[in-house]
DNA sequence: TTGACTGCAAAGCGTTTGCAACAAA
DNA sequence: TTTGTTGCAAACGCTTTGCAGTCAA
């Protein structure tokens, strides 16, 4: 059973319902495991498939699914909004203010920070995709 | 000397040009201290003095001061995107997903994470104003 | 069959831009 | 005087909405 199946499966269970178009806009998103814009995955049905879906339609799947817990949403600063599965190998990025690179790194670098939250602030941080704005190795920190 | 003079002299010795809508915007967040959306700056001005500033120009005035690393930007999901003086006690928030309540964190939280992103990527993170998003001690995690 | 979803077009909103008038240095 | 800044209006891009037609269950 592939990711993909088990995700429809789930959904259907909850009786939501599976259209033509949810499960395009999910297939791009688990294909690709990437991170996707609004526009990424438009264009990626676009091109694989050899039929497009209304921007409100994402829009409104995007937002779905996000309610469901299944994606992520980040701000990416320049990049825009990114919108990913949540999958096993959840991860994050650094992302240089200068050059505008970005690191994956492990969720596992938050345990800590989780950790303490909840100790200290009886709160459950959830964070499922969070971005860091820095300077990376090859670029000189701007100082003010 | 006033913390605001001290922006001044210092934006003024930079040979930045103080125009009375800078002061203003300056003075707005100096005196209040607080996260401002830009509405908020904008109300704020007009409210304690008899004059306006136009919103594109406190659109400028506000990336002006964080090119100059004196203000930070922080996108607040629902309140929006918000301005606030980098000052001494620098400090974030853990957004509530559920009753939307927020809750300051000192600084020293991250101390943890800057380290080990440094030693790990090299990477030198500026968190001026991060919010965390997840669950307070009032409200169940909504487990998908 | 029926209620929920889609597509279209249009509205909405926050943000940016071009340009002439203006003001700080 | 000169160069950078402001205000206005308009453009912009992303996102949302209303509504009629369509489709999954």
């Amino acid at each position: 059973m592939s990711e993909l199946e088990r995700i429809i499966t789930m959904l259907r269970e909850d009786g939501e319902r599976l259209t033509i178009q949810r499960k395009l806009v999910l297939e791009a998103l688990v294909a690709t495991q990437a991170h996707m814009t609004i526009n990424d995955v438009s264009h990626y049905i676009e091109s694989q498939q050899s039929q497009s879906i209304a921007e409100p339609t994402i829009y409104r799947i995007l937002q779905w699914l996000k309610e469901h817990e299944l994606v992520s949403q980040t701000d990416m600063a320049e990049a825009g909004i990114v919108y990913q599965i949540i999958g096993q190998q959840r991860h994050h990025h650094l992302v240089c203010l200068n050059c505008d690179k970005t690191i994956d790194i492990d969720d596992t670098i938050f345990n800590n920070l989780r950790a303490r939250l909840f100790r200290d602030h009886q709160f459950e941080a959830r964070i499922d995709h969070m971005a860091i704005y820095g300077y990376c190795r090859d670029c000189e920190p701007v100082e003010p």
